[in-house]
Formats: structure tokens, sequence, C-alpha cells
DNA sequence: GTGAAAGCGCTAACAC
DNA sequence: GTGTTAGCGCTTTCAC
């Protein structure tokens, strides 16, 4: 260790007056001369020989599914605050939607010796998570969960979300409301979809045929979806989709058949995407704390390697709030 | 090694069947007796030990200002994509815009060993990427370059966008057009202005105070410059704003006082972000091929990485289309 | 409180 | 074509 011939010491003890947890066992004269031989040779440690020797990398890997999707940039934004203030490093992993490049992302991943995964990308029933859950593998789940909830996972709350733009359409005085549900490969499809068929009945309203899932979280997905919603004739006044991009896509296809919203009909969305505020009409949607979802995910995964023991909680639903714009209307 | 034992080698000669590269010194029947006992296992190299010995990682850090201004995800993407099908993993930091944390981050990076570097947040004036040039670290920058230009560049036809930009609100009447000109600290700036100056000369228009340089690429920059604008007097009918950012917070800032587009002025934005075909009117703006800058950026450094010696192309502009949408109209 | 020695998993140089 | 040896840069016993 270039150092320890500077500060004339042993590479065993300039390794521990560079480290803060060994430091103790050093005398402070000697630690502040190894320090400033670092500081002088502009010393900075090889975190691969470290990890090699300790098998801690300070590497965290983020799993999502597709960064060009707006849901995604500020979750990876809120992990990565967290991760770069505790000296931690992202590994940016986009599967592109595709399961087999996600198994052999995370295997490549694991190689790298990364310390955990924060993952984005959870189906309903998946093997690869059980798998990762299955030999302790410090692991996150944030936005979407699986079946079995035996890793740690932050979301928001969903059931909320949608049981506010259920009463809020009921409270504008529509009675025929229609869910666009998400796939039921998806926690949040499924979540959401059981939230509107519990705030329907709460509000004594109709559900039969009122939900029609959707096969992806797409605009061409919505768009699929609003379409079936006409050819089956079923009447509606309102619309709840479960996400931003489903209602754009039912909006477009709606529009095609020439019915307008407001005007028509009233239309929901879910996470607030950026510039859902500037479409005309805006659209009326469930705002999630994307940022906060990545930055709690993270530091969930933090505590998890930090205590080189068990996760600590395992489901934090993070609140959600209704943002009223234009797309709804009293009917 | 685990494999060597299995298949009853010497470890050495287990590396030297798993290697690609070094295949061919090892007899057939050894190299399948190797992976298949690898196989048999699971065997999944230790990329740590593999990069402290060789020194190389297979790791690249693409470097962000802010991954949730959407004209980033699409460049990561592009990016991801090319270096996961090389067998290279993705770093992505995030510098928040703050020159001091992203020194910071390089020097981490630097300390995990990474291959090289993409760089999307080149300032005009930049002596982190002077520093990164001089010693020889493969970087390449994206979208944005320095002053100096010793470092290769990927980016976009800025002139002829800009151009163009002029050309149609020429050709629809308008004669008193401005220009909200990015930050004079980023190449894009300062190029998108030159050419807007270039074709404003060329069509034998009035350029007396025709630039504002706006502070940043932001919706709030833009609302100041408009308000700048109207606060000046100078008669327009029409602005090219050098970003799709800087348009919106124009339009917005002038629809505060009864301005609309396209009634009253025309407008025209720059990277044609996701979206921008949903507002209303929707933005006529230049579209530049975002991923295919990031692909192309990271196909460059991997090129400057494998030769083990100095950069392939120092500078590649790639072709850009104007979008002619709802915010542009005769005069 | 500090030095000595060993080793994390791998591969490059050198033997044979 | 394969085994031997050494060492990448660091940390962690174990002595003293």
């Amino acid at each position: 260790m270039e150092v320890a011939r500077e500060a004339g010491v042993h590479p065993a003890t300039a390794s521990r007056a560079l480290n803060p947890s060994a430091r103790g066992e050093v005398s402070p004269r000697t630690v502040r001369r190894v320090v400033q031989a670092a500081e002088r040779l502009g010393y900075v440690p090889n975190t691969l020989a470290r990890g090699l020797r300790t098998s801690r990398s300070f590497v965290a890997a983020l799993v999502i599914p597709d960064i060009t999707n707006s849901l995604f940039p500020p979750i990876v934004r809120g992990a990565e605050q967290v991760l770069s203030a505790a000296g931690f490093t992202l590994v940016l992993t986009d599967t592109n939607n595709d399961p087999d490049s996600e198994r052999g992302q995370i295997a490549s991943m694991r190689a790298h010796g990364v310390d955990g995964f924060i993952i984005a990308t959870a189906r309903w029933q998946d093997s690869l998570l059980d798998e990762l859950a299955a030999d302790g593998t410090p692991t996150v789940l944030v936005n979407r969960r699986t079946a079995k909830s035996d890793l740690p996972f932050v979301g928001a709350e969903d059931q909320d979300g949608v049981r506010l733009c259920v009463d809020h359409l009921a409270d504008l005085g529509h009675r025929n409301i229609v869910h666009l549900a998400g796939p039921s490969d998806t926690s949040t499809g499924r979540e959401r979809s059981s939230a509107f068929r519990a705030a329907m009945r709460m509000r004594q309203l109709p559900l039969r045929s009122a939900i029609l899932e959707c096969a992806s979280y797409s605009e061409a997905a919505g768009a699929a979806g609003a379409a079936r919603l006409r050819a089956s004739g079923r009447p509606f006044s309102a619309i709840v989709a479960a996400n931003d991009l489903l209602a754009l896509g039912a909006m477009e296809q709606l529009a095609g058949s020439g019915l307008q919203c407001p005007r028509d009909y009233s239309i929901t969305g879910f996470n607030d995407l950026s510039f859902m505020s500037k479409l005309t009409p805006a659209l009326t949607t469930v705002r999630v704390p994307l940022a906060e979802m990545g930055a709690h995910a993270a530091r969930t995964l933090l505590g998890w390697i930090g205590s080189d023991g068990n996760p600590t909680s395992l489901r934090v639903l993070l609140p959600v709030e209704l943002i009223i714009r234009g797309t709804t209307s009293p009917h």
C-alpha cells in the first residue's frame, strides 16, 4: 500500500487508520500521519480489492422494466440519492420488460458482488424473486410485489387511491363507472381492481361487467381496453383507469369514436406522471410519492445490508393523494 | 477454483477453458470437461477477482444531471442496451446538477474500477473532463460537449434543427422571430444560438435583441425568459426555444398575460420529449434520436476500451427532424 | 498499538 | 496443452 510507505507504517496499520470502524485500534498520532499521507497522495481505496477481501462491494442494483416509462425515473432518483449519500453506488438495470434478460442481468450483478437489489419489476408469480428470497440475498421490492410476500416491499396506498377516484366520481353523480384494470400478473393490477370492486360496493354501484383487464400498462393496451368497452355496449359515464398511460390510451381511442372527455365521460388516472397536468383537459389522477418510494426502498435495503441479519420492515405503503383536474366533471 | 477440482484440472486450466480468448490454448476435450463441470455447479465467475487481476471490470458508468428530465431516459436506455449486449454493466450516476457531487461520484466510480465513462453533463468549461481526458480514462461525451474537444462526442445536428425551425417559421411569414437560448455554459446552448443567428441572417431577418439567454434548461427559466421578452417591448410573432422545457415555460408565462399560441404567436421546441405530441396545441419541435445517441456513445466507448488505444471517432452528429405540430401557424 | 502473514478468486508469465 | 507460481490491493487474524 502506497500510503503505508509514505506514512512509514505497515499496510495493515494504514488500512486500520483509514477504516472508520477500525480506527479505534490505532493511536491518534498514527491515524493523523496516515490520513495526511493519504491526502497528499490523493489516495483512493480500491473498492474491488476491498470487496474481494470483505465480500462487500457497496454497490446496490436497481432493476426496472423500462426507464423511458416516466414512472421509473423518480423512483431511480429517490433511490440514487439515498444510496449515494450512504456511500453506495447504484447499478441500473433496464430489463426491457424481458424476464429472460432480467435473469441474466441479475446473475451478472451477483457475479459483480452487488450487496443487494431493489426490484421494480416483480410479477405476481415470480420464481426469480422466490430464489433471491430463498438464498437470503438482500432484496427489496418497490412499486410491485409478488404473491408470496417474503421480501420487503415499498409501495403506495393503492387501495386508498382507487377509493378516492371512485368516491370522487360517485360524488360527481356518476353511477356507471368502469375500471380499466392493470394486468393481473402485477400486484398493482390486482390490488387496484380489488379496491375498485370494494369501493363500488361501498357506494352500492353496479359492478356487472365493470372491470376490463388490460394486457399491459401502456397506451396501446388502454386503447384496446376502451375499444372493448365500446364494443361491449356496456353503458358508462366514467372510467377509473389503473394508471395514467391506460387513461391516455383510452381517451385517444374514445376520441376516435367521437367521445370527448369530460363532455361525454369522466376519467381518472394513477401515478400523476410528469406532464399529466399539461394535457388538455389535464388528467385527474392519483399522485404517488414515487421518489419517496425509491428512497424508502433504498433505506430498507441499506438497513438489511447493514444489519447482516434480516430485513427490518416487511411492508410499507406510502400515502397517496387525489389530484382533481379537468378530466372529471359532474354527470 | 471449485470448477477445477470438479473437472480434475488445474485452476489455471479451468480459467483458460472458461475464457473465450484463451480457450484456444486448451484441448477441446478439456474445454468440454470444464464447461460441463461449470454448468453442473452453476459456476459464476467472480468479476471482482477477475477485475482485480486484469484491471478490467466490464463496468461502464453513465453520468447524467437528472434522470427525471425526460431527455435522459432514452439516452440511458440506448446506452444500456448496447452495453449489456456486450456483457458490460451500467452504473448510473445522477449528479443532481451538482458539479461537486459529480466530482465525488466520478472519483468513487474510478475507485470501483469502472472501465470508462459516458458523460451527459459536460459544461462548456469543464475541468473535471479535462482531467479525465488528460489521464486517458476512456470517456465519451453525449448530448453536450466541452470547449476543448479532446474527448469523443456524440450529439445531434443541432444547427440543422435550429435552421429547420427558423426556416419553417419564416416560410409561415414570421419576421420577428426571437430565440430563447440555452445557458451559455452548455455546448447546446451556444451552438443552437449561433445556428439561430446564422439562419436568421440567411433569411435576412432582424437579429437586434432577438436572442435571450435563459439561465438553465427548465420551465422556470423559460418562463423567466418570456417575461424578460415581454418586458423589453421587443415585437415578436414567433419564438425558437432552445429546448422543449423552455418552450413550455414560455407558453405558460405568455398565457398569463393573455398571449395564446398559436393565435398570437408561434413557438418551436427542441428534443421532442415524450408527451409533447399530447399537449394542446401540440408542440412543433425538433426530434433528436436520443436513444441512438446513447447507443452510439456506448459503442464508441466500447471501441475505445476494446482497442486499448485511442478513441475511434472524435465527433458524431446524428440527424434531426422537424416535427410540425400545432404551436406554429401562419402569421 | 503495531507488524507479520495469509488469503479473498482469479489470471498472466513462465515452465515443462 | 497443462501445471506451477506469483500477485492484483486490500483486510483480518494472530503475534508481540
